[in-house]
DNA sequence: TGTAGGTTCTG
DNA sequence: AGAACCTAC
């Protein structure tokens, strides 16, 4: 393979060695922040493919690819239905649609994958060995970072999320990118795109570039001065719900970032730091892929429950039935809108973890299943600190109160009657601790299944049993 | 990005 | 009585 000459660098790339290209893009939608791409385009146009990769492609049920399909139908109608899909495998598929373009010499530009570097890797040998093929731009999800670039002063990669940002604030990140001129190749046909798959009720919101780039506005204008007293409370619209955004690449962390620079204020700066602990995530997993179902840290693992009432106790906790009101209304949020206040999976994952003594990874597992933003980085990385395992893990002593949290994050109670309708005749703060009113548990609502001094305890008494 | 249980301060 | 603060887990 020919090494880049050097040359002008764009984003890291040298641009001397860009010429025009196709771009795989199997998550990222967005095409005009990533900086491989910005320098293949700087060398001319660039085709708009789509890989349909069968990992990403695998049992029914999974309301992320729901909206990866919507997402790519906003993006195919924004280029005037033009979007060149392919099916299969990427180490197969890629070199294929490459023979079928002018021949050039091969060029692959390795950007940090995430997950599946090691997968990533093949494709870039299959194309190395192609003869003929043309240049090959690939593109992962994106981050105002790529993973596996910032390391410590002894070289090794961050343990820690604060000295982390600290390096990330102080080496900061290329500017967002214009959009690359597009490429039209009629010789190279499109297979089209899988009907979505049946989302059995969830409503999503509008997928797809233009409705990211209106909700990141008006989250700029209307929520950030106040995000960070807001962004606590699931009762209110005070995040910024570009989650699913920014994983399937309709923004790029990077236009946020800019967005935020000239904004003063308490609010951009915690979102800010909100932005870096998704690229920290998704730097330690790269450093350790292992990670996304090992723990981080296996001396800190505590031992955890299985057997009948451990299923049952799980099945309890992922239709929303414990009745803790705040978990339910989480539980039940997830399975109805494929999303969860960031506060409330706080809540629900220290609660089957701490409270039912459940493994971590069951819970990651649902969530990934459930979450429309689910991220293997981000969600599996935030299950690791709740139980204790991971990177700047929470301490182990730290046990959510479910009615304390719920009191304190939803004073009026109104994002639990939200969810849980069994609830909805109790009005006020009350409605956290329904075991208490003078009629007792409404109708239809059910009883705790734990009781959580209790389990407190135990999960305490576990941890200090770990350390000897 | 914790909680529980204690003491001390305050009105 | 309740806020504010402290500390062990």
């Amino acid at each position: 393979m020919p090494r880049p000459s050097p040359g002008r660098t764009v984003g890291g790339v040298s641009a001397a060695a860009a010429r025009p290209g196709v771009l795989w893009f199997r998550r990222d939608l967005r095409l005009h922040d990533h900086p491989a791409l910005v320098a293949a385009a700087a060398g001319g146009p660039v085709l708009p493919l789509f890989v349909l990769d069968p990992l990403l492609w695998g049992p029914s049920g999974d309301v992320r690819r729901a909206w990866l399909v919507r997402s790519l139908e906003h993006l195919d109608a924004s280029l005037g239905g033009r979007l060149v899909v392919r099916h299969g495998d990427p180490v197969e598929v890629v070199p294929r649609v490459a023979a079928e373009l002018e021949a050039a010499a091969v060029h692959v530009t390795a950007d940090a994958g995430v997950y599946g570097r090691h997968r990533d890797a093949a494709v870039e040998a299959a194309l190395a060995a192609a003869p003929g093929a043309v240049p090959f731009v690939r593109s992962s999800t994106p981050y105002a970072v790529a993973p596996g670039t910032l390391k410590n002063g002894s070289g090794s990669p961050f343990q820690v999320f604060s000295p982390f940002q600290r390096a990330w604030l102080r080496e900061g990140w290329p500017a967002p990118a214009p959009r690359p001129r597009t490429r039209w190749v009629e010789s190279v046909a499109s297979e089209g795109l899988p009907p979505a798959p049946d989302l059995g009720g969830v409503e999503l919101p509008e997928p797809g570039e233009r409705a990211a780039l209106r909700r990141w506005e008006a989250f700029r204008e209307e929520l950030l001065p106040a995000y960070a007293g807001a962004r606590d409370r699931p009762d209110k619209p005070g995040t910024s719900a570009l989650s699913v955004h920014l994983k399937y690449g309709e923004v790029h962390p990077r236009t946020l970032l800019a967005g935020l620079a000239d904004v003063p204020g308490e609010g951009a700066e915690r979102f800010r730091s909100e932005l870096c602990w998704r690229d920290f995530y998704a730097d330690v997993l790269w450093n350790r892929p292992d990670s996304a179902w090992h723990p981080l840290k296996p001396e800190a693992e505590v031992p955890s429950d299985t057997g009948h009432l451990a299923d049952e106790r799980y099945a309890a906790w992922a239709e929303g039935r414990t009745g803790f009101p705040i978990v339910d209304a989480g539980m039940r949020q997830l399975l109805r809108e494929g999303w969860v206040h960031n506060r409330v999976r706080m809540v629900v994952a220290s609660f089957l973890v701490k409270d039912l003594h459940l493994p971590w990874q069951r819970g990651a597992r649902h969530f990934l299943h459930h979450l429309r933003d689910g991220d293997p980085a981000s969600n599996n990385q935030g299950w690791q600190w709740v139980a204790g395992t991971g990177t700047d893990a929470a301490p182990y002593f730290r046990v959510f109160n479910p009615v304390t949290q719920g009191k304190e994050h939803d004073p009026q109670g109104d994002y639990v009657r939200r969810y849980v309708p069994e609830l909805r005749g109790v009005a006020g703060k009350a409605v956290h601790e329904p075991w208490l009113l003078p009629g007792g548990v409404p109708e239809g609502y059910p009883e705790r299944i734990v009781d959580h001094a209790a389990e407190r305890q135990e999960a305490l008494a576990r941890y200090a049993r770990l350390r000897g």
